[in-house]
DNA sequence: TAACAATAGTTGCATATGCAACTATTAAAT
DNA sequence: ATTTAATAGTTGCATATGCAACTATTGTTA
């Protein structure tokens, strides 16, 4: 019996879609920030929503929390220490170790994208409905699942 | 009677999810690359992809195909250049324009990344239902058609 | 035809990113 | 206790990216 043949079609492929999907969205999102007078990046975003989340994590926890190298992590902390949304304190007990803490100021700003993230989110969903927005949820934590649940079978 | 509160929930919603995931996804694909001894990157592939696709697009079309700024896919381009997987070629008609052409060595790498990518999406799509699969797609093409179709209301 | 506008592409400057090599500090092993 | 290993963070080098200002060329207008 002749086996059959695999060959995935690229363009029937969540891959590609899901790639130019967070491009535009990407887009309209640096876009929104800008136009609100948000002096800041998706990225530093980011860091922001942990740090608002769980104060005084350190730079591998970060860089670990936000699937990022930790060189990148830390070079976004600079930017973000200049501008004074956040601020490091070394551990006294462990010197190698940076605590990571959000100022006031940092605050602020991630209070500020809320509304910002919200007319995002709403574009977005716009026409698409709730059971079909969690569904898709499942779906992307299996794919996720997928990758970060593997083991490498060579 | 009271206005019902909009506030959307961020964890319920799609934006973090396929940010994050494109993210994972990306960094499996740049391993996979690296693994197969293929020296580019996917931003690289995908302009040798629509290269494949059509032969002799000007610069200007490609960053629109492939959704980058032009000075953005301009650098990729001598990058490729240098590796010989492309070449411009100065239009006489109308010599503002760049034609690029994919060349054998750009075609040959192309092809040898089949395997990677259907690697990658086999892994993707795993224990998920053909028809989640198209379905999930759909709702990707709803929410780019909810942004780029999008008129500015101010 | 001469001045102006539009277009294609490039370059400077800024951001973000990963890998590998490095420093400093702490923990483990002999 | 001294050497060695592990850990946290930083830095050099390379990639990719967008915006704004620039050059060169072509099209339009007065």
């Amino acid at each position: 019996m002749q086996q059959k043949d695999v060959v995935v079609d690229l363009e029937n492929s969540v891959g590609p879609w899901i790639g130019k999907t967070t491009k535009i969205v990407d887009y309209y999102l640096h876009e929104a920030l800008q136009q609100h007078g948000l002096d800041l990046t998706k990225e530093q975003m980011i860091v922001l929503k942990k740090l608002h989340q769980k104060d005084g994590l350190n730079q591998n926890e970060l860089a670990s929390l936000t699937w990022r190298d930790k060189s990148s992590l830390a070079r976004l902390l600079t930017k973000m220490e200049r501008k004074e949304y956040i601020h490091r304190e070394q551990l006294p007990s462990d010197k190698r170790i940076n605590q990571v803490f959000i100022t006031a100021t940092g605050r602020k700003v991630f209070e500020s994208t809320r509304p910002v993230i919200q007319g995002i989110i709403s574009t977005m969903e716009k026409g698409i409905k709730k059971a079909d927005i969690q569904h898709m949820i499942a779906i992307l934590k299996q794919i996720q699942y997928n990758f970060t649940a593997e083991t490498p079978s060579i």
